[in-house]
DNA sequence: TACAATTTTCACAAATTACTGAAAATTCAG
DNA sequence: CTGAATTTTCAGTAATTTGTGAAAATTGTA
């Protein structure tokens, strides 16, 4: 599979931003022209587009699944396996989303709740666990949040998100309405 | 400066996630141990809590400064360069909001609209585009939303996200709002 | 200005991470 | 059940990233 030049840059460009996003070039690379091609691509296809050993590709394609990112199918005739993105970009955001906390925030969360139900030692320990406090009450909330987008339908998810600025002013709206 | 176990635990912690939040090991362990200390601290403190060479606290703070994650200052008396972090752990979010949203969705939205630009080859292509589209548009709006977070006060956008599963409702009061 | 204290730079070394080809394991059509 | 097609694993190697010490640059006081 060749790629026409307008691809080409786009998954050299998402390579380089792959390791920047948890992923890693070729992780990068592999999902770009996975979600930009229409048609679902088989490991072969894949390893010749990228010219990347088939192996790595194998080892890519388990940490996407991992991921949730894939979508494995079949085609009728042919005994490879076929992977897709999904069709619907909010659907790709979403798992983005909650698997990124899962790797980012979970653990933390869990080794802050860990000192906080340690004794301090002196008062610098106090200190810490006042800080430890707080990042763990943020990222409880950024939690409780990011589980709230999974239940959103595409649409209100990109409904809340073109609010931009307007979310302040619902904020505000919101404090009168129960102010009364 | 001799480390606390508590703290000990929470920087090796920090070191170990540190990867996983686009900074690297060491970059994590030093920002741990500015924020979670309550005075400021020096490049040669840090390097004998973490145990690591002063160079390489050199080169981590420069990181730490262009992330604005760490305020300079200095102690009279002292020629010495002490850093803390902001106390407000609402300004370390957003602060990093904004840092990793340059690092990590500019550069892609800036070639996402070059591929918008050019002229699609064939209908593969075509299919390319609309896909690029789609993710420059979420992004876009992401990118709206993280400026309209830095303009909030650490008030407004603890409420905001205190909100949880309010959310929702919130959107659908003002759809009906809107509908009168 | 001179100089000691402090910070930064940088070439090299160490450590970590990613990639490959060969071999093993799995799958499935006949 | 057999064996060819396909996928996965893994040990070794390649590439990249990170860390160090020595030297250079900068800073600020006397």
């Amino acid at each position: 599979m060749k790629l026409t030049p307008m691809m080409q840059s786009l998954v050299l460009h998402f390579g380089e931003m792959g390791s920047r996003w948890g992923l890693n070039r070729t992780l990068g690379q592999m999902y770009a022209v996975i979600v930009l091609t229409e048609a679902p691509l088989n490991a072969d296809q894949i390893s010749e587009a990228l010219q990347i050993s088939r192996s790595n590709v194998s080892m890519g394609l388990k940490e996407l699944k991992s991921w949730n990112l894939i979508k494995l199918q079949h085609i009728p005739g042919d005994r490879k396996e076929y992977f897709s993105a999904p069709s619907d970009i909010w659907e790709i955001a979403r798992t983005l989303v909650v698997e990124r906390r899962k790797r980012e925030l979970d653990p933390t969360l869990s080794t802050l709740r860990d000192a906080l139900m340690e004794q301090p030692s002196n008062e610098s320990d106090e200190y810490t666990q006042m800080r430890v406090q707080q990042m763990h009450d943020l990222m409880e909330m950024v939690t409780l949040w990011t589980n709230e987008m999974q239940g959103m339908s595409s649409e209100k998810l990109s409904a809340l998100l073109k609010l931009g600025e307007g979310i302040s002013k619902l904020l505000d709206v919101k404090d009168k309405l129960l102010l009364r």
